[in-house]
DNA sequence: CAAAAAAGTTGAACAAGTTCAACTGGGGAA
DNA sequence: TTCCCCAGTTGAACTTGTTCAACTTTTTTG
């Protein structure tokens, strides 16, 4: 069943009974998209927090500038959401893409806070997700200061190989923060 | 009364009783510390968490090629932790520094969990405050990757006027990410 | 399959940022 | 007050990364 990968996942955060899980992933409905669809675009209000169960997204946003910010993937396991624009129901930063055929489970905002009512530990599962993600971005932060943009992508690629693999080198230069011209000549410089 | 501070702060992301408040400030300790006093250092285990009631902190970590990079500053009405170490007990890569004499209120960790059992509204409020923080880290690796040091300098003088007045450009050029000739060097092109 | 579009490569000129070293000036400690 | 230390400034040489444009290769689509 689809919505076992999702039990897997939240059991890694909280301890939760079968009960608890059921109840939960009662509150998602399966969805699919297809290769390059949105599942949010910049300036719109972000209706769905996701989670996907198989395929790959790209967040991003287009800066003033008219840039591309690539702000993470997400595939198989991940979860996907414009948290600011999901919770405050402003208009969002943010696109959410699909690169590939992919399978989501997605959740809508009144649903979300149904859940938080009617589960008091879904408050301690988030808690404890949006903990471990403010680590990440914390630990990213510090990366992209010390670390230079060749040894940003080893790490990347290093870290994330089943992700990367899927990526154009355009993404991911957007990702690192580079442009793809420069992170051509550092995949070159390394043969 | 010191409190009222952290009152006000917890107020503002929840709706929390006047008991509920009161409950939460008896597990938080007041504590001074002097200037250049760390409150946590790089290898250690963090054993509080903090709020800023007075004076200002410095959050940084020294990389492999021993550079300082600071990953934010704490003045009054902030909180002040090494997440990862707090919550998982191991050896933090941060150090917390205050940059001035300084008053805080701290938690420590058995205190906190039992805070996080005895009252589950304080779930709530931690996942809302970790929510929030999760967006400013996301927001702030969007305007390194896409604005010049400059724009990021002006941008952070302007949105933190009052933390930024009591900094030396040294510690604002490795929250920024740039040497601290580099940033001398944008302050005199303005003139 | 052919044509078109998009992704990746390369080089040259340029801009952004670093490093090192020398200098300036102010604040704290004895 | 004097000395010293440390923050900040400046210049020169260097490295890193960008931009633009031309080209090749791969992928998509009719």
């Amino acid at each position: 069943m689809s919505y076992d990968i999702l039990k897997q996942n939240l059991k890694k955060h909280v301890d939760l009974s079968t009960a608890d899980l059921d109840l939960i992933c009662s509150y998602f409905k399966p969805a699919g998209l297809r290769k390059k669809e949105f599942l949010l675009t910049q300036g719109s209000i972000c209706k769905m927090e996701g989670f996907v169960l198989d395929g790959c997204f790209r967040v991003f946003t287009f800066d003033k500038k008219g840039n591309e910010n690539t702000l993470y993937f997400a595939a198989k396991d991940w979860w996907l959401m414009d948290i600011d624009s999901f919770m405050n129901q402003t208009p969002s930063d943010l696109n959410i893409q699909a690169l590939e055929d992919s399978k989501v489970l997605l959740i809508d905002r009144q649903d979300k806070m149904a859940l938080y009512e009617s589960l008091p530990i879904v408050e301690k599962l988030f808690r404890i997700i949006f903990q471990k993600g403010l680590v990440s971005w914390q630990r990213r932060l510090v990366r992209n200061h010390s670390f230079t943009s060749k040894e940003r992508y080893f790490h990347f690629i290093q870290t994330y190989p089943d992700i990367s693999s899927k990526l154009m080198d355009k993404q991911i230069a957007s990702y690192l923060g580079i442009s793809h011209e420069f992170l051509s000549k550092i995949k070159k410089n390394i043969k």
